[in-house]
DNA sequence: TTGACATATCGATATATTACGATATGATTT
DNA sequence: AAATCATATCGTAATATATCGATATGTCAA
């Protein structure tokens, strides 16, 4: 590849290869489901559980499930009457850290 | 403390401890303000260098530029008629690790 | 000082997101 | 079957966000 002024030093891909993880960290972006996600890296709950953690009715604890499953981050699977969510996406712990450190640390 | 059935487990704070995190969250998550911060932890960019790798025009590129100021993530300096932007944020990095390590990976 | 360049700001519009109430589905108990 | 519980979906209204064009500010060069 030819070297010019323009590129030297520059950092790989392009404003078109972040659409995908603006996408996603758009969807994590909500006090609710930043705290639903912790609460699922640490263990099992069922959505009725994390609707009154995030102190949410149980419709809005179900749509805000519904959108990190849509964009991967989560799994479903229902016992009895219950549905219970999981983490799918591996990299939210790593990226829960990351957030954790920086804004839970005070 | 006492442990009662309801937080046996559960990883501290709440749902409102998130509230800040989310606002920065959302900040970042624009795939022209993923690029800008993943070009300015690998050097140094006007804003008009930064609006022309994003494809934006330079009162656009301003515009994501001061949001990322005003919750801390960069500050600026004026050089000439430029203005030079750079990481104010030091958690920036290895959040961009996480998502560079999890979205540009293919 | 005039003109050109770089950046910033403002108002308006278009689009997206959020939350709510009502209703629907699915499962269990009586 | 009917009632109840847990979750999901839908329409809608309120709010937030993104983008654009026009204009403003600040800097430099002629």
């Amino acid at each position: 590849m030819k070297v010019t002024k323009k590129n030297i030093g520059k950092p790989q891909g392009d404003v078109a290869s972040f659409v995908p993880a603006a996408e996603c960290l758009k969807t994590l972006a909500h006090p609710a489901r930043l705290r639903m996600v912790q609460l699922l890296l640490s263990g099992k709950y069922s959505v009725g559980e994390l609707a009154e953690d995030c102190q949410v009715p149980d419709n809005v604890a179900s749509e805000h499930l519904r959108l990190m499953q849509r964009c991967g981050f989560l799994t479903s699977e229902r016992e009895g009457r219950m549905v219970f969510y999981q983490i799918a996406e591996p990299h939210l712990k790593s990226l829960m850290n990351c957030i954790e450190g920086r804004f839970l640390n005070s």
